[in-house]
DNA sequence: AATGAATGAGCGTTCATTCAT
DNA sequence: CATGAATGAACGCTCATTCAT
């Protein structure tokens, strides 16, 4: 069973910018060509470094996308943390959240789009579904105040719900994120049954 | 010029049970592998036809696979078509809607999971779009009655939420529909504002 | 080790017709496409017959080119043995032959180039030799009357000369034999050492 | 967009050689097998390398025997430069051509044959088809000295005859070039009206 | 006989990965 | 540490050939 995990912690300043630089290169090719086009060997050369290189710092393929994917998902819990830490009050900390989530996901669409089809084929590790479920924790959190008696699902789908709309409208080719937003908002408050 | 539709038109019955025979080995490697790993020798293996037969119906891997994602389709298009001929009021309509969707994507999760992230790899035809559009457009002409000055995305949103609901669920493993049913109708009720 | 020689002998006419059907759809093949490019299933299918069919009558592909091969050089031999029996002087018999020949090659010229590229890979038979000794042989005896002390491989070198600048021309484009033939004559004069 | 040109320039010492063995490899079984039947599995099998290299150096199997091709048709043209280069009179020149090409075709006969029946099927890029007539164009430069009105084709077909009688002679099994260079040198005269 | 569905060896090619330098 | 030449399993696909109907 390979690991998806980096190989070295990358404790001097280079290495880490190296990493670095794989990670973006892998992220450009995933927007540019999909993931079923994206090669190690042109990871590497937009990185400007070696194969031999990307295979120091990553075990396989897997491992360099698995990267990828993290380094957007922690961003995307880092902002949802900041958030919560505001200590608004719960509902607008919601609105904040499905704003936070909409403009996550249109900095870079289609790496957003790209990242979404290949999780399922990645056999991520443990930590990483730690991570998911962590997020949706916080979402959980959020909806119990407005919504005591809500489903113990719904903190799932309605983060389910928000991806859903915005991929969909990225991929018939919607770019305004602010005709999406209020969509976004009126699913949520319905779901959890607020007047709006 | 690769064309994504069949090459023959099976006048024998054999052929026919060939073809589909095919198309269903196809969507088992789809439900347990996933689409990237999936392969035309190994489809054809499971087909219980050899390679040469399967390249007889089906200039390419991808036709193959249009294959899966248009039978799939039209039997859910077909099952819409079905309820609205009914002629039930608008909510009855929607909720039968609903449950043909919840059933069709609970009859075979994985499939219908693979098949979302395949699609949009697939460089469809233009009659593919088309059932698309006419899915969504059946839609449209029910949530109009209910919600005459709903936005134009409605449809399209409300389709992509129970999908995103029913595969989330079906991914994190809930195995039971009569557990989602209720969240879909909630989902779609709160996104059209019919009543609290 | 596969003969190349038809199968059946086609006593009845249906069975020739079918043959020479074949042999014709070979032929427009390899001046369309050439050598590497040409199928049976393609040969059976202009020929308007069943793969299966082609197959009673031909053992395998090479078979069938060489069937094509044997058809035409059988008429250049033909119409080379023609000439001959007229009795000219030996002079005219040349000429008449190198007209001959350059007739041959710009009726169906990609025909011609096409199986001068083939030959060489088509492993012939005893008796597919014989016919080209024969044709050298008809030669010979016409150059011996006018060069009696020419080489013995002289015949065998102006029946190469001749296919070699009529096959050159062809190729670089040139279209119109009455180009050609002066240059025929002069090199085979010229070779003969017969003043112009 | 399909090129034949070499994918790397080989900096290296090392990659250098493995070029170099596999064109020669491939040349080795032009000469065994012909054109049909050869595999660029079986070229990187004689070269001593895998297939995987021989597809990092050539992006194809033409590019493969159009690098064979140009290896030897650069060897020619170099002979023929640094006979013109000599300075020669022009009939010394011409017999000078007409050895070189003779020794060139007689070095490795079989070779050469299997080339030229190659050539016309591999779609050669434009430098080719240059290097080609920069050959005839030296051929015409003499041609014109001796014989200044001679058909503007004379060359083209000067060169033709002499590898049509080469060739020819060689499938004939004749083995000895001090027989067949006078038959050149005949025919060269002959077609030029150089006396009798 | 004639058909054409079926076969499967084998082709050209890619690309994740290794390892000598 | 970095390089990049080399590897080779495995892919998509073709086509000569067979054989049940």
């Amino acid at each position: 069973m390979t690991s998806h995990q980096p190989r070295k912690s990358a404790q001097q300043g280079r290495a880490k910018a190296t990493m670095a630089a794989i990670v973006e290169a892998a992220a450009r090719l995933l927007e540019t060509q999909g993931g079923a086009r994206l090669t190690t060997n042109h990871v590497a050369e937009l990185a400007g470094v070696s194969i031999g290189t990307l295979y120091q710092y990553y075990p396989n393929k897997e491992a360099v996308i698995a990267a990828v994917l993290r380094r957007e998902k922690a961003a995307l819990l880092a902002g949802f943390e900041d958030i919560i830490a505001r200590g608004l009050g719960p509902k607008s900390t919601i609105d904040a959240l499905i704003d936070a989530t909409l403009a996550h996901q249109y900095t870079r669409p289609r790496l957003a789009l790209a990242l979404e089809y290949i999780e399922p084929e990645l056999g991520l590790l443990v930590e990483d579904h730690a991570r998911d479920r962590r997020l949706v924790a916080l979402v959980a959190q959020v909806v119990i105040e407005v919504a005591p008696d809500a489903d113990a699902r719904a903190a799932q789908d309605l983060v389910a719900i928000c991806r859903a709309i915005t991929n969909t409208a990225a991929m018939s080719g919607e770019t305004d994120p602010t005709a999406i937003a209020p969509r976004l908002h009126r699913a949520v408050s319905g779901y959890l049954g607020l007047h709006a």
